[in-house]
RNA sequence: AGAGCAGGCCACCUUAUCGCUGCAACAUUAGUUGGAGAGGAAAGUCCGGACACCGUAGUGCGGCAUAGCGGGUAACGCCCGUCCACCGAAAGGUGAGGACAAGUGCAACAGAAAGCAAGUACAGUUCGGCUGUAGUGAAAUCAGGUAAACUCUAUGCGGUGAAACGCCAUGUAAACCAACAUUAAAGGGCGGCACGUCCAAGUUGGAGGGUAGGCGGAUUGAGCUUUUGGGCAACCAGGGGCCUAGAUAAAUGGUAGGGAUAUACAGAAUCCGGCUUAUGGCCUGCUUUAUUU
């Protein structure tokens, strides 16, 4: 039976460990969807959880604390917002690494779209890879 | 009403819903319910402390900081009162406000000359640039000004900084620690220098440092609030009441409706007391100008 996926985001599922950090940066895959990127490496977890995230604002662009929490807060709110496209069609363990590259403040709305379209582009790579 | 001065307060609220981090209760695996959840500057890291560790940090020199007087405070470079000086028409503001009767240095314009070299005019004269006057200047061989000039005086200051520090698990070596043994020099460490002081190899025992992880440190405190008394005030003393974020790649957010519309600067990271800077709005008192009565 189906597991139902609901729009959570407890603290087990975020990312904490500084090696696997550190792995994603320098041997991570990556997508880029306009400001969204996103880097992802394929893993396996001690507690029960399929994936764990993290999500980062440069400092070098926005150099105010007010404004990177916020873009890290639409960030979440996209993501958890569209965990089931990831959750209900995906196996394996991932860490999950978001930056936003973009210049300006965005909005949810803007990130949502872009949450999406990342998530699905990351769906068909990893078919993709695993069918070859 | 205009212009200005001083001080205080607030920091969008609310309902529903989807989420996040602690706490409490119930379950004691999953979870459910309840309640709490950024600031006046959380910022800059500029001062002062608490706390912790470092070879107990001693002495001298050096260095740094402060500077009327009195008070407050855990302490301060902060605050309060007051005198003086300056600015302003006033309300009020500003303040590197100790000492030039120790030494050294500096001094625009004017002036012959503002200290080592020169000497104007007139008069006196013991013929010595010796005396007086004039003239320049704030000040003239007699001192004065200047210490955001060196300097002197008084007072204070050991260093590092929560990534400190303590503990747990993992655990490899000659590097760590303790005890014993033991010593001469070189060398090295300890805040800049000197004095001073400490350190090596061996044996035995314990297990350190580094790396990644967990727990403590960590939120009850020079706390908040109310009241009485003292004080011009800063503040102090007593009584009553309250518990008010505690994360760790780092919680406090999203959506919808309503309050007519819009929402400044900005995000806790060991904790306090200040200062400075950023910034939306409201209120109070005072000064002054003009008009009306």
């Amino acid at each position: 039976m189906e597991k139902t996926v609901r729009f959570t985001f407890p603290k087990k599922e975020r990312l904490k460990s500084k090696k696997l950090f550190k792995a994603l940066f320098t041997e991570g895959s990556g997508i880029r969807e306009h400001a969204l990127k996103l880097l992802y490496i394929k893993t396996a977890f001690d507690d029960d959880v399929q994936f764990k995230v993290a999500f980062v604002a440069p400092k070098k662009k926005f150099n105010s604390a007010v404004k990177r929490n916020r873009i890290k807060r639409l960030m979440l709110e996209a993501y958890r917002m569209n965990k089931p496209l990831v959750f209900n069609n995906m196996e394996g363990n991932f860490a999950f690494l978001f930056l936003y590259l973009g210049d300006d403040m965005p909005n949810l709305e803007a990130m949502d779209k872009g949450m999406k379209k990342l998530l699905t582009a990351f769906l068909k790579k990893e078919r993709n890879e695993k069918n070859v």
